[in-house]
DNA sequence: CCCACAATTAACCTGTTGGATAATTATGAG
DNA sequence: CTCATAATTATCCAACAGGTTAATTGTGGG
């Protein structure tokens, strides 16, 4: 909370005199695209109810982000950076591999279950064939550390005889998200077809340890039985 | 083939003369659109572009489906109906439990790869959270034989003793589907984010192994290892 | 043969919306 | 204090697109 001007708005008093923050501007434009794209598409989203939500001119959008296109790119790129980030705070190394898998796997779930919009975000880009996230130099250039801890698992629990030996990471991984990634993006259609709440927290926790049976079933070896 | 009018066409002759035919109009408009919503979602998708393609006038979409988002639930109860169709010549109840399952598997991967358009259409519906799919009476009704058979064949391989008890027919439906719907919708991102090529003949034969043997890995009984 | 009706067309209308032009205002360096 | 510059606003615009009005034309039944 730093100082924003000389005169200090009296505590309580709405913000509506837009201070000159060329970053904090940037970064709230940034959060309500990031729920406007995510709430109505690409195409759904409009700039006019973006800039009005943030409380600043549409012009303003224009002059930092360029185009829509580019504003979106931005979204992704700040999205898929913060997921980035929470992968990074899991420390599947310190744990034994079945423990490690089971984590990992709910892990995932929660985040795709927490963020929503992150998920939707991910399905929208993939509608557009993934255009921008192949035109954003920073995304493609982007790793994802958590292959490197995945590997390590596998490495692990291989040379332990706790894991099959032909576990690639990233069929390993591939595998978690879409089943991780499906109780999100596919929840409407599949709850329309079969009118099967998926947002209960008993279905979610039926499910969340569902997907961590089928990860470590798929992944443990024949030779130790549980 | 019917015959379409007193004057037959001469062979190869472009049938640039539209002919009267309620259905076939409808028909062709409906395909059209199938491939036009899949190709660039609702909003996306362009009423001229749909008629221009189809050889019409705007007007006639209208005329036979009032407005785009009743021509949108008529091209969902379309692709959804050839799916169950595709469904019902699965003939599962003939194999043992194992074969079944692994047949089921690569049946739903097989049908998502060839039906690429069908699978983006279901990733748009729930961008739209399903609310055209909850609008259609069809829909709502149309039941999913699918899961009868999965039913049978769980009950089968239960009573054998290859089947784990505790396995659920939706939760194993649900599985499924995230898997092999993955391997299409989010096709572009993970190969952005992995340079992993998923499209290739290789990739995709593998894949389909390994869907498999999720799969069977995780309802076989702790029992009966084979 | 003809006419009622349905299929189809041509032309139009209007709200929406990305984006642009140009003026304005706050701020910090000197 | 002041002025150059950057942040911000007010206003406009042109294209696009969903939907409509009204006219036209083909066809099958009498």
């Amino acid at each position: 909370m730093k100082a924003v001007s000389a005169r200090t708005p009296a505590q309580g008093e709405p913000a509506k005199v837009r201070r000159r923050d060329r970053e904090k501007t940037k970064a709230e434009i940034l959060q309500i695209a990031f729920e406007e794209f995510a709430e109505s598409g690409l195409l759904g989203a409009n700039a006019d109810a973006i800039a009005a939500r943030a409380g600043i001119t549409k012009r303003l959008i224009f002059y930092y982000f360029n185009s829509k296109e580019e504003l979106f790119i931005a979204v992704l790129e700040m999205a898929y950076g913060k997921m980035r980030l929470a992968e990074e705070d899991l420390h599947l190394e310190t744990l034994e591999p079945e423990a490690a898998i089971r984590r990992l796997a709910e892990f995932t779930f929660d985040f795709h279950q927490a963020n929503p919009e992150f998920v939707r975000l991910v399905a929208i880009e993939n509608i557009h064939r993934g255009r921008h996230i192949q035109r954003s130099e920073k995304l493609t250039q982007m790793t994802r550390p958590i292959i490197g801890q995945i590997e390590r698992v596998l490495t692990k629990g291989k040379s332990l005889g706790t894991i099959r030996p032909e576990i690639d990471a990233h069929e390993l991984h591939m595998t978690l998200n879409a089943l991780s990634i499906f109780s999100v993006a596919n929840r409407h259609t599949f709850e329309a077809q079969f009118r099967w709440d998926m947002t209960s927290p008993e279905a979610k926790a039926r499910r969340r340890a569902e997907i961590a049976e089928v990860l470590w079933r798929y992944v443990r070896s024949d030779k130790a039985p549980r």
